[in-house]
DNA sequence: GCAAAAGTGTTACAAATACACCCATGC
DNA sequence: GCATGGGTGTATTTGTAACACTTTTGC
């Protein structure tokens, strides 16, 4: 059997674009390197694969260690090989893409960085290595999800109303929604439940409040449906 | 700057998953490997990343020289990335699927092949690896793809009627569409040249004849509009 | 009671679907 | 001329988009 050691292996990094919301704004979990290559530069959160994880795993670990973010929703997004883009030599990006609400999570710098930080997605700085490109792809990539499948509860909080779902979805997608046709195109889906009880807002009538009903919304997904707004 | 040389490193495979259209059936291009592991066995036509080239060009490299097919459409699929894919040790997967005109290829086995042929893909054998798996999310996405992207045409001679693309959507989708809606839907794309030679079919009524035109269709992804069948 | 935002009913229009008919060819 | 498959016109149904109205709260 043949062996692996015949050829010069590459390095392989998986690296993760985290989306946020907040304040009516799509924002991107950036690090601020402590080390070279690109020391002082921006980049997205990644690390080497190591030898017996999976993409998934080294993607969670990347997170936890490097963020303080955890269980969130993460999709394999694309994975990225021009010869050039690492100084250092060979090495191939894995790119995952993750969403987060960050009212849930304590963000801190793992010790080999200088500082993470929420950027609005709309205001970035000039990232290290191709990552630039890399959350590019990404935002194409949300921006379609988020058409097919309800992903977007992800970056609300349990509860949520229905204005809030209107916003993000405008946020996400950069044009407006007719307000009723949207309400009804997503209480149709039956995959939400009002729970009665109403926010405390300082505002005017308050809003119904909603839970994401993920029984419903899998049998939808195993009947074959597929949801579009 | 940190070595890349501290951990060790995975090996790297591209695997192409080579979709063809032939007598009403799709069918994909298969190779009975001769060396261990999964000797006698059929596979994909995959092969090791060479660490100074991009995953296009080993995808092509690996086209041309195990299957003797060149210049066709491809696009990444996914990156497999199970540990224990592969018995020799840790090897990562970067799928590539293809879309192929069979009329077009002499295909011939490379010299690391007992045979590479084309199979029905109602009708595939056990593969080696995991790649039943990567087939069935070339599957899904080829599905999906070509509702968006007029990718079908790749499978198809350079001139072609709207019969045998009618046929050839019917068959990647498994549904029929109504036959006068189907040929509006096209039409109202204007991507389509019509060339006035006529088939010299046997049969009844000669249909007429087109041409992809991939200048009007690049001008309409410009300016932003998705095509959806 | 009035302004502002949330929730709901209904209409007008566009698009997908279904159906029908005519046309060109081989035998 | 008739059977077969190819091409095209149009009515019906469906779903989207737009608009209007009612409800609930704070001041």
């Amino acid at each position: 059997m043949e062996s692996l050691d015949n050829f010069p292996k590459p390095s392989v990094t998986v690296d993760n674009v985290i989306f946020g919301y907040h304040d009516n704004k799509i924002s991107l979990l950036l690090l601020n390197r402590k080390e070279e290559p690109f020391a002082n530069t921006w980049t997205l959160p990644g690390g080497f694969l190591h030898i017996h994880e999976s993409f998934e795993q080294a993607a969670k670990r990347i997170l936890t260690t490097k963020t303080g973010v955890n269980d969130v929703f993460l999709e394999q997004l694309y994975t990225f090989d021009t010869p050039e883009r690492d100084p250092r030599g060979r090495v191939l990006s894995v790119a995952y893409y993750a969403l987060v609400n960050p009212h849930k999570y304590e963000i801190m710098a793992g010790s080999a960085a200088n500082d993470v930080q929420w950027f609005d997605w709309k205001a970035l700085p000039k990232l290290g290595f191709d990552h630039d490109f890399i959350v590019q792809t990404a935002v194409n990539r949300l921006k379609t999800k988020v058409l097919w499948q309800p992903i977007g509860f992800e970056l609300l909080d349990e509860r949520f109303t229905m204005p809030e779902l209107h916003a993000l979805y405008e946020t996400i997608l950069e044009r407006e929604f007719e307000r009723r046709n949207f309400y009804k195109r997503i209480m149709e889906l039956e995959i939400l439940k009002k729970v009665d009880i109403r926010r405390d807002g300082s505002r005017k009538r308050p809003a119904d409040l909603f839970e994401f009903d993920s029984k419903k919304y899998n049998e939808l997904i195993n009947k074959g449906l597929s949801f579009k707004i």
